[in-house]
DNA sequence: CGACTCTTTGAACATGTTCAACAAGCGTGG
DNA sequence: CCACGCTTGTTGAACATGTTCAAAGAGTCG
């Protein structure tokens, strides 16, 4: 059986800023570039999986769809993180770009030939797994037990910590696609955050995909 | 970063059954047994991950508690699963027996020696996580997007795929474990199964822990 | 400015929850 | 072997959270 990342909850993947470990590493050799715009797809759930990506920049969201269209994002992706790592040779989910972004495309055999050695692309690609496989369980958590304006809370919180330029956090996706992710509706995230928004704990300025967090320890109260 | 999987909807990690790739190798020289009664706990969340564990006989749940104790059950994990292998030094999420069970304790050393050489184990333990992370996001979708009686359907059909005698799956765990892994209450899983019973597409004999699946067709299509 | 999309808001509705009671199994001990 | 008590599972009714359907505001881009 081949290796591989699946991209479950995974995104904080290698990202460096928080993973000091396995930091300040160049990008192998030679490594193919592609940019894809807003909603482009990167590939579909049963593609073969030749590739694995690493965000350079933009934002990405892997995602599998019920017969009847309702759709679960499993994770979103930013720069650094890497996604695409499958288990066999078919891609178990769907992938495109939220925003226009650039990816580096690493080939499948690269990693297959670096997993021999223990060497640091090995390690990273161990990395990311386990991480995929917390973010997981954190997800599990949030969609089986938590309510609505605790997913609201548990997410603004988990981008802030990505993403964040101090408590500003500019969302990079639709109301659809955080629903998608949370298990809600466009509806429901819109009147959690209105919500959050009326009790002074968070800001949504002008263009609504800005979110300014006021008050994360009130974010974290209601996180559970 | 030490190696790790951590169980996400992880169960039918190494069960020979079901993995045939990684099938007929004999357990390791010296291998600790140890037998849990009903209910004991075999670790919890924050323990140090010394070992991890292969089920011999019975049923474990792993599962994480919220700060209110509500819980999420991410996997349950039948003889042949490995379950506990962790990223960190501790076990992200706590783990006890459904009813009495024997388990093989591997010490975490010897996973991390044998992960060194592109051994057995080595394999055996990413194949873990791979499967682990697919688990995982199957679970997701359905926490996040199906309706209790859909969750019913798909638990079924997943517990008789690993436990299958023929259509008749005997369910070691409580409703309220159902529940607790599938994000609803112990009433709703009693209602779906009331219902299904109804529909004439499953039994539930006298004590009730034991499920006739009449009609897989129908939970199939009933999963979406 | 006008057409479009995205987001918000409102109101009715539904699914699943909560609270409560009852039934059924199981084990213990008389 | 039955009675008792406890735990587990089922059922009912009221309720709540989030959904669905509908419409109106805002932002964006041509």
């Amino acid at each position: 059986m081949q290796l591989a990342l699946a991209s479950a909850g995974l995104a904080p993947a290698l990202n460096p800023r928080l993973v000091p470990a396995a930091m300040p590493r160049p990008e192998p050799r030679t490594v193919a570039r592609r940019t894809f715009e807003a909603d482009e797809e990167i590939y579909t759930e049963g593609d073969r999986a030749a590739h694995f990506y690493r965000v350079v920049s933009g934002a990405v969201r892997t995602y599998r769809l019920l017969s009847d269209g309702r759709r679960q994002i499993d994770g979103f992706h930013f720069p650094g993180d890497i996604f695409g790592i499958e288990a066999g040779d078919e891609h178990r989910l769907s992938a495109d770009a939220v925003t226009g972004s650039v990816l580096a495309v690493h080939r499948r055999s690269d990693r297959d030939a670096l997993a021999q050695d223990a060497g640091a692309l090995a390690r990273d690609v161990v990395d990311s797994m386990m991480r995929a496989l917390g973010r997981a369980q954190d997800h599990m958590m949030l969609l089986g037990r938590k309510s609505a304006k605790e997913r609201i809370a548990s997410f603004l919180l988990g981008l802030a910590e990505r993403l964040d330029a101090a408590g500003v956090v500019d969302l990079p996706m639709s109301r659809i696609d955080i629903a998608d992710h949370l298990g809600l509706t466009v509806e429901s995230v819109s009147r959690s955050l209105t919500q959050l928004e009326r009790a002074g704990i968070i800001e949504l300025p002008a263009h609504r995909r800005t979110v300014v967090l006021r008050d994360k320890a009130a974010l974290r109260r209601l996180d559970a």
